[in-house]
DNA sequence: GCCAACGTTGGC
DNA sequence: GCCAACGTTGGC
């Protein structure tokens, strides 16, 4: 099992939408950068703990957990031409982009601020604190996952 | 295969 | 709204 951070901007989409969906349940789509994917593609399982970051926003902060309820499938969005995330180099018999599913867990009482990551001395090597990560998925070891809980 | 130009991300 | 950092694109 692997522990995971995903960003989105809670005016598109934040972890209220999420509880609030049937079955709390969503797919993660228009990720359209080649690192996340290859994570969610190959790297991500059913079963494992997700924080829900909100990026984008007045107060950037980790706000509640997640987890992956389905592995990866191909991003049908990139198929459609109606879509935003429309990518024409994507074909069905050969999906360049994939998404994962996720599941509501909880949603923190307290928020912890990226403010508040950045000055633990734990997460030095956490990809999100670190300068210019634009990264929307990464990795968080056990360690770090375990000490950002235990704020929680 | 290099690299300049461009678009996007995301904190502040 | 600004802008630094980064990824992608496309001409050569």
């Amino acid at each position: 099992m692997k522990y995971w951070l995903m960003k989105t901007e809670p005016d598109a989409f934040s972890i209220d939408d999420l509880a609030a969906r049937p079955l709390q349940t969503e797919h993660w789509d228009g990720v359209r950068n080649y690192q996340a994917r290859n994570m969610m593609r190959d790297e991500m399982k059913v079963g494992d703990p997700v924080f829900f970051y909100h990026s984008g926003c007045k107060t950037p902060a980790i706000v509640g957990i997640t987890k992956v309820v389905k592995a990866s499938y191909p991003d049908h969005t990139a198929f459609n031409p109606e879509s935003k995330y429309f990518d024409d180099k994507s074909h069905p018999d050969n999906p360049r982009w994939w998404m994962v599913d996720v599941q509501f867990v909880e949603k923190f009482k307290r928020e912890i601020t990226l403010r508040e990551l950045k000055n633990m001395p734990e997460l030095t090597e956490l990809a999100l604190v670190k300068k210019g990560c634009r990264l929307s998925i990464m990795p968080v070891s056990e360690a770090e996952w375990l000490h950002i809980r235990s704020y929680t």
